[in-house]
DNA sequence: ATCATGCTTGGCATGATAGCCAAACGACCG
DNA sequence: CGGTCGTTTGGCTATCATGCCAAGCATGAT
């Protein structure tokens, strides 16, 4: 692996680290349904509104989000919507690991 | 957001989390042409044995590869190959991101 | 049996993350 | 103006991740 290939692999990491947490991709997962303010998910979960904003900046940061201040109130959508995508693939590699886990219980 | 839910999205960022490394999801993508011994990856980047190891144990607790042991070697292969879906996504992310920085750098 | 090889594990130092609180900030309201 | 609301930022601590080294453990060769 040279420089180069390393650079691009740490910014590929980059963006999957940044939905690598519960409560962000949680709210990568709720932006699917459409734009929402910061507020409507500090309701929702029971986190800091701080905490809240700053996993927002990261996915921002990762540019999987935009932001768009109107009024008071700071709204968030989803950039690059194929990254729910991954979803479905998570999901089946959770199955697989649930039908293993079954099966070697079973014995 | 409930305490089921909660449980399901731990999982499912649990699984992203592995990918979320340089190079995790480098082997990850290796693997994709094949299963390959642990010392190939060893000699393909500069890390310790037991570093380029211990991200291979990452990836298999995920469930994201498996392993098989023949003779003194040890093999790894993906086991749910759409994992590298993700790449393609990614990489739009990228290039939304490059886009974004070029437009902005060019004002 | 002894040894070398391929790999994993334990332990440690260092650095990154997550969450809370407090404080700052900008937009609107009166 | 001064106040309040929605949000971000700074700062702190606790926890977790990364990579190296050294040691351990199988497997196959001598």
């Amino acid at each position: 692996m040279n420089e180069q290939e390393k650079t691009l692999y740490a910014a590929k990491a980059a963006v999957l680290k940044a939905l690598a947490h519960p409560t962000r991709l949680w709210m990568a997962e709720q932006l699917a349904g459409g734009e929402k303010c910061v507020c409507e998910f500090v309701n929702a979960v029971d986190f800091d509104f701080s905490t809240i904003s700053k996993h927002l900046a990261v996915l921002k940061q990762a540019g999987i989000v935009e932001d768009e201040k109107r009024g008071k109130q700071v709204f968030y959508r989803l950039k690059v919507p194929c990254v729910l995508q991954f979803i479905g693939c998570v999901e089946a590699v959770l199955k697989a690991n649930l039908r293993q886990s079954c099966s070697t219980a079973g014995k």
